[in-house]
DNA sequence: GCCGTTTTCGGCCCGACTGTTTTCAGTCG
C-alpha cells in the first residue's frame, strides 16, 4: 500500500484531471496539481497531521485541507466520486497518449464514446473519426502513432541512453555554423531517472543552419516538426528530441525556461510578475517599459529576482525557492567530492574485469580508497565459498600499495534472506573491512515481512550499506512493498548507510526516498555496483539521485577521507 | 481553489507549433 501521501496526492491529481477533461476551471485544475505536488513530496505523514498543520502546506486551503481529512476519514472523497461519475472511467488515460490532451480526450469521448486507449486505436484503424470537428486526416494518422508509441515504450529512456545522446547531439549542433554554444535542457540536466523526451539548447544569431546540423543527426529518423527557431525529431527507438535556438544575448533565459521543471518555471514567472516583470525564454523585461533587465546568464536572471543561483538538479518545486530565498540551498555533494566506491564487482562472480583492472581504473578516477564486494554464496549462481573469498583477500593484500595512494578495502555483497538472515556468521563477516547487505530474492514478501527483513539486516552489527534498498528496476520490476520510513529509522537508529546505486536501470534510492530518508538522518553511500571498469562511472548518475535528494557530502560517506570512513566501517555509527 | 511587504477581491505564467482553421483552439514544453 502506498503511503498516505502518495495516495492523497494521486487523488488530487486524478481530480484535477477530471477538472481539465471537463472542461471546469483551469485555475482551480491547477490549485489542485500545486497541492498534489505539495503533499506528495511534504516530509510529514499527512495522515498525522491536524486542520491547521494540512492548511500550512503551500497550496492547500480550506477546501482541500477538508477533502484530506474526508478522504483519511472516509477513504472517499465525495467531490471527487461526483466528477469521476460524469465521465467513463478510460477516459483519463487518453490523455497519455502523445497530441492528444483535455479537450480531444471529451470531443472522443462525447461524440464517438471512446473511453479507453484501446477503444481509440481500434476507433483509428476503423476509421470512425471521420467528420469529426477537429480530427482531421492529420490528426488521425498522429494519434495512430502515439497509441502506438505510448505501448511500445511506456515513453521514457535510461538516464545512459539520454545522456549519450544529447552528448552526441550537442557535439554536432556546436560544430554548425554560427552556433555559438548547445547544451541540454530539460529533465536530463535536471537528472531526472528517465528522461521521456529530450531537450536541447544552442544559441545562434541565425537558426537555419544549426538546425539542418540537427536535422542530419545520423539518429534523427524523423522530423516531427520544424518552425524559424525550433523543431523536434524522433529517434529510431522513438525518442522525441527537441532543439531550441536562441539569440545569444538571450542564452541564460532560454536555459533556464528550458531546464524547468514546469513547475519551477511557473513559479519562478509568478515572482518575476510579482516584482512588475516578465519572464520569458528572452529574457527578463520590465513589464511596462518592455525594457530588458537579464537575459545573458541564468545566474543574471535569478539575481534580478533576489535569488542565488539555484542549481538544475533542485527545481522541482520542492522547497528550493524558498530555501533560495533564505540562502539556505545546501552545498550539494558532487562527482568530484568522491573519494571511493563501496560497491563493486570483480570477475570472480559476476563482474566482467579481474581485481586488478577494476582497482586501476578506481585510480584513474583519483579515488583515496576502494572497496571490491563480490557475491556472497547464498546467492547460488554465483558459486561463491569461504576458500574462494578468502583467497581474493590474500589477492587483494598482495596488491596493496600497487595503486599509488590508493587504498583497497576487501568486502561483500550479502543476500538478505527472507527473515533478514545474511550469508555468513558473524566471526567470518567480522573479518571483511566492509559488508554490503542487498535483497537478491523473494520479492514477493508482504509488506511486513519485507519490513521486518530490512530492518533486521540493519540491526546486524557487521553490516555497513543496505544496497539498492527497494531493488527496483527501471522498465523491469517494480520496488519491494516496505514500510520505507520504518527502515530509514531503522538505519538512523542502527549507524547503517543507504545506497544510492547510481546504476541507470536501478537508481535505487530514487530522490524522493533519499529526500524523505535524509529527515530520519540516515548516511548514504553512493555507489557504482560496477561489473566492468567503464560502470564506475556510474557514480555520476548516483550523484545525481544525491542532488535531487539535497545531499551534502557530510552525508555521503563515500566522501569521506579514509581515516574518517575507517572509524564509520569500525563503529558503524556516528 | 489559493493567496496577500501595494490587494481579503481579483488576480492567478509564457510562447511555439500543428492542424484545420478563413482567425484560432489545442497541445506541448
Amino acid at each position: 500500500m502506498a503511503r498516505p501521501n502518495d495516495e492523497v496526492a494521486a487523488l488530487l491529481r486524478e481530480y484535477a484531471d477530471l477538472l481539465a477533461i471537463t472542461g471546469k476551471d483551469a485555475f482551480k485544475q491547477r490549485a489542485y496539481e500545486r497541492a498534489a505536488r505539495a503533499i506528495g513530496g511534504h516530509p510529514a505523514d499527512v495522515s498525522r497531521l491536524d486542520a491547521g498543520e494540512l492548511r500550512a502546506i503551500p497550496g492547500v486551503g480550506r477546501s482541500i485541507a477538508d477533502k484530506v481529512e474526508e478522504y483519511l476519514r472516509t477513504g472517499r472523497v465525495a467531490a471527487v466520486e461526483a466528477a469521476r461519475g460524469e465521465l467513463p472511467p478510460g477516459v483519463r488515460e487518453l490523455t497519455a497518449v502523445p497530441g492528444l490532451g483535455p479537450k480531444k480526450a471529451l470531443t472522443l469521448c462525447r461524440e464517438r464514446g471512446i473511453a479507453s486507449v484501446d477503444d481509440l486505436a481500434a476507433a483509428l484503424r476503423e476509421g470512425r473519426l471521420a467528420g469529426l470537428r477537429g480530427f482531421g486526416p492529420r490528426t488521425v494518422e498522429n494519434l495512430l502513432r502515439g497509441v502506438e508509441l505510448l505501448r511500445a515504450s511506456g515513453g521514457r529512456v535510461l538516464l545512459d541512453a539520454a545522456t549519450a545522446l544529447a552528448e552526441e547531439a550537442v557535439a554536432a549542433l556546436e560544430a554548425a555554423p554560427g552556433c555559438e554554444r548547445a547544451a541540454p535542457a530539460g529533465s536530463l540536466r535536471r537528472m531526472r531517472e528517465t528522461v521521456g523526451d529530450l531537450d536541447l539548447l544552442a544559441a545562434a544569431r541565425e537558426a537555419g543552419p544549426v538546425m539542418d546540423a540537427f536535422a542530419a543527426l545520423p539518429f534523427a529518423a524523423e522530423v516531427i516538426a520544424r518552425g524559424e527557431t525550433a523543431m523536434a525529431v524522433r529517434t529510431p527507438g522513438g525518442l522525441r528530441i527537441d532543439l531550441r535556438v536562441l539569440p545569444p544575448d538571450a542564452w541564460g533565459a532560454g536555459l533556464l525556461h528550458f531546464t524547468g521543471s514546469r513547475e519551477h518555471a511557473a513559479r519562478i514567472r509568478e515572482l518575476a510578475a510579482r516584482r512588475g516583470l516578465r519572464l520569458s525564454e528572452y529574457g527578463l523585461f520590465d513589464a511596462e517599459t518592455g525594457r530588458r533587465r537579464a537575459a545573458r546568464t541564468e545566474a543574471g536572471v535569478y539575481r534580478r529576482l533576489g535569488l542565488p543561483w539555484i542549481p538544475p538538479v533542485l527545481r522541482e518545486d520542492r522547497g528550493e525557492i524558498e530555501a533560495a530565498r533564505r540562502g539556505e540551498l545546501p552545498r550539494l555533494v558532487t562527482e568530484e567530492d568522491l573519494r571511493g566506491d563501496l560497491h563493486t564487482h570483480t570477475s570472480l562472480t559476476d563482474g566482467l574485469a579481474p581485481l586488478s583492472e577494476m582497482a586501476a581504473v578506481a585510480t584513474e578516477r583519483g579515488y583515496e580508497w576502494f572497496a571490491v564486494t563480490d557475491h556472497a554464496p547464498d546467492l547460488r549462481m554465483q558459486r561463491m565459498t569461504k576458500e574462494k573469498i578468502l583467497a581474493q583477500r590474500e589477492e587483494l593484500r598482495a596488491l596493496q600499495g600497487s595503486f599509488g595512494g590508493m587504498r583497497l578495502l576487501h568486502g561483500t555483497e550479502l543476500n538478505i534472506g527472507p527473515e533478514g538472515g545474511v550469508d555468513w556468521p558473524g566471526d567470518f563477516l567480522a573479518g571483511f573491512d566492509v559488508c554490503v547487505a542487498s535483497i537478491h530474492s523473494h520479492f514477493g514478501l508482504d509488506r511486513a515481512a519485507q519490513t521486518r527483513r530490512l530492518i533486521r539486516a540493519c540491526e546486524n552489527p557487521h553490516v555497513h550499506v543496505i544496497g539498492h534498498p527497494t531493488t527496483r528496476k527501471l522498465g523491469s520490476r517494480g520496488p519491494i512493498d516496505a514500510d520505507l520510513d520504518a527502515v530509514f529509522a531503522a538505519c538512523a537508529r542502527t549507524g547503517t548507510a543507504l545506497e544510492i546505486n547510481g546504476h541507470p536501470n536501478r537508481l535505487d534510492l530514487r530522490d524522493e526516498h533519499v529526500l524523505r530518508a535524509r529527515a530520519h538522518g540516515v548516511l548514504f553511500a553512493v555507489d557504482s555496483d560496477a561489473h566492468t571498469p567503464g560502470e564506475l562511472a556510474h557514480t555520476r548518475y548516483g550523484i545525481g539521485t544525491a542532488q535531487r535528494g539535497w545531499l551534502t557530502p557530510a552525508e555521503v560517506v563515500t566522501t569521506w577521507p579514509l581515516d574518517r570512513l575507517r572509524r564509520f566501517l569500525a563503529e558503524r555509527g556516528r
